[in-house]
DNA sequence: CTAGGGTTAG
C-alpha cells in the first residue's frame, strides 16, 4: 500500500541543482533562505558523501520547515519519502529523522505511517523509534493520543519505553492541563526505578505554576531536590519566569541563588531581569544587564534587543534606542515589526532624519517583501518617500557596517 | 553520547 517513491522525484521539485556545495555551506545559506523552492534546491545541490548524520538532520530539518510554513505538504511529503530509498534507511537514527520531520510538520499520519513500514524497510525498532513517534504525535499537537500510543506501541512491536519515553508522556499530560496525570507517572517512574532527570522534573514543575499553582509547584521542588535531583538553569528559569512580573530584586535574588548553587544564569535568566527593570520604569538597570552580557559570558538574542527597544522607545529615549538598533542589525537580531515602527516614529517625532532614514535603509533590506507592503504605509504616514535621492548616494556609516558584516 | 523541559509580549 506504500509506494516508495524514487529519488528522481525530488529533483523534479526544485531546478536544476547546477554545483555541489558542502553541508556547511548549505546549512548557512538555509539558515537565511525562506523561500521553499531555493531552500530545496540547496538541499539538493549538497555532495553529502562527507555529510555527519547531525549536519545532513539538521539541513533537512531546514528544508522541511521552509517547506511547512508555505503549507507545501504534497511536497514535504515527496521531499520526505524520497530519502526512504537511500540506503541509510536501515539504521533507526536515519529513519527517526524522517519520522520527527513528519512530526514537525503536523503530518502525524504520515509518521506513524513510516514508523509502522519499518519491518517492510529492514529498520530494527528500539525505543529511539518509539520516542520519535511520539515526538511527532505532540508536535503535531496530538497531545490525547500520547498515551494511547504508549499503552499500544511497546507490546505490539516489543520495544521498552525509556526515561524518554515517560519525558514524552508527562509532557502530553502536562500541555494538556493535567499536571496530576503527570505526576502520577512520575509515581511510576519511581516505582520502576526509571531515572527522573530534570527534563521531567522541569516540565511538571512548569505545568504547575502555569495552573496558578506556586505552593505546589515550589513543594515540588522541594520534594525533588530532597530526593537527588540536580535542577538546572532552565528549571531555575521557570522559577524568574513566574516572579518576574513583581519586583526585581526577587527576580535579581534568583540568578544570584543560581550562582550560588554553581550554575551559569543565561540570556534568558538575564532577559527576565532586563524585562522586570524595564516595566518598573528602571531603565538605567535595564541597559546594565543588556551591557553587562558580554561580561557574564551572554550573547543578547532577538528578544533581547526587542524588547530593550521597545521599552526605551517608551520612555523616549531614542537616541539610545537607536544605537541598540544598530548592534541588533550587525549581530542579524533585528526587532519585529511593530518596535520598528515605534522606533521610526518616535525618530521622526524628535527630528532625528538622519536615523529615521538609515533605519528604513535597513528595513528595506532586511524585512521579506510581504511584510514591505506593510511598512510602506508607516513610511507614508511619516511623510517619508521611498524615491528619497539620498537613499541612492553615497552609503552612509550603516551600510559600510553592514557590507562587512 | 543523541531523543524529552524553560523562550521572556510590553
Amino acid at each position: 500500500m506504500s509506494s516508495l517513491i524514487p529519488l528522481r522525484h525530488l529533483r523534479q521539485l526544485s531546478t536544476t541543482a547546477k554545483s555541489s556545495i558542502s553541508i556547511s555551506q548549505a546549512k548557512s545559506k538555509l539558515r537565511t533562505e525562506y523561500d521553499p523552492d531555493k531552500a530545496l534546491e540547496i538541499y539538493s545541490s549538497v555532495s553529502e558523501h562527507y555529510a555527519s548524520p547531525t549536519s545532513s538532520r539538521y539541513a533537512q530539518d531546514l528544508t522541511v520547515r521552509r517547506l511547512a510554513k508555505s503549507h507545501r505538504f504534497a511536497d514535504i511529503e515527496k521531499f520526505i519519502e524520497s530519502h526512504k530509498n537511500d540506503p541509510k534507511i536501515t539504521q533507526e537514527p536515519f529513519l527517526c529523522t524522517l519520522i520527527r520531520s513528519y512530526g514537525r510538520s503536523g503530518m502525524f499520519d504520515h509518521a506513524m505511517r513510516t514508523f509502522d513500514q519499518m519491518d517492510q524497510l529492514g529498520t530494527p525498532r528500539s525505543s529511539l523509534s518509539f520516542n520519535a513517534l511520539l515526538t511527532a504525535c505532540t508536535n503535531s499537537k496530538q497531545f490525547e493520543k500520547v498515551p494511547q500510543l504508549f499503552d499500544e506501541i511497546p507490546n505490539k512491536h516489543g520495544v521498552s519505553p525509556d526515561k524518554v519515553s515517560y519525558g514524552i508522556l508527562i509532557k502530553s499530560y502536562c500541555e494538556a492541563g493535567k499536571p496530576e496525570k503527570a505526576i502520577e507517572t512520575l509515581r511510576l517512574m519511581e516505582e520502576k526505578g526509571i531515572e527522573i532527570t530534570a527534563v521531567t522534573f522541569t516540565t511538571i514543575f512548569n505545568a504547575l505554576y502555569k495552573k496558578g499553582n506556586g505552593e505546589e509547584a515550589e513543594n515540588f521542588w522541594n520534594e525533588m531536590v530532597k530526593k537527588g535531583i540536580e535542577v538546572d538553569a532552565a528549571a531555575y528559569n521557570v522559577k524568574i519566569m513566574y516572579v518576574h512580573g513583581g519586583n526585581p530584586d526577587n527576580v535579581k535574588a534568583l540568578i544570584e541563588e543560581m550562582a550560588n548553587a554553581g550554575l551559569k544564569p543565561d540570556t534568558i535568566s538575564y532577559n527576565y531581569l532586563m524585562i522586570c527593570y524595564c516595566r518598573n520604569e528602571m531603565m538605567e538597570e535595564a541597559i546594565k544587564v543588556y551591557e553587562g552580557l558580554e561580561g557574564n559570558a551572554c550573547n543578547p538574542n532577538a528578544a533581547t534587543f526587542r524588547t530593550l527597544i521597545f521599552y526605551l522607545c517608551s520612555s523616549e529615549d531614542y537616541d539610545k534606542a537607536y544605537k541598540i538598533f544598530k548592534r541588533s542589525v550587525e549581530v542579524h537580531k533585528i526587532p519585529d515589526f511593530n518596535t520598528m515602527r515605534h522606533l521610526v516614529e518616535g525618530l521622526v517625532k524628535k527630528k532625528k532624519m538622519k536615523e529615521a532614514k538609515g533605519l528604513i535603509r535597513t528595513i528595506k533590506k532586511k524585512f521579506p517583501p510581504n511584510v514591505l507592503v506593510a511598512w510602506k504605509k508607516v513610511e507614508e504616514g511619516l511623510g517619508l518617500t521611498s524615491s528619497d535621492r539620498n537613499a541612492s548616494s553615497v552609503p552612509d556609516d550603516d551600510e559600510a557596517k553592514e557590507a562587512t558584516a
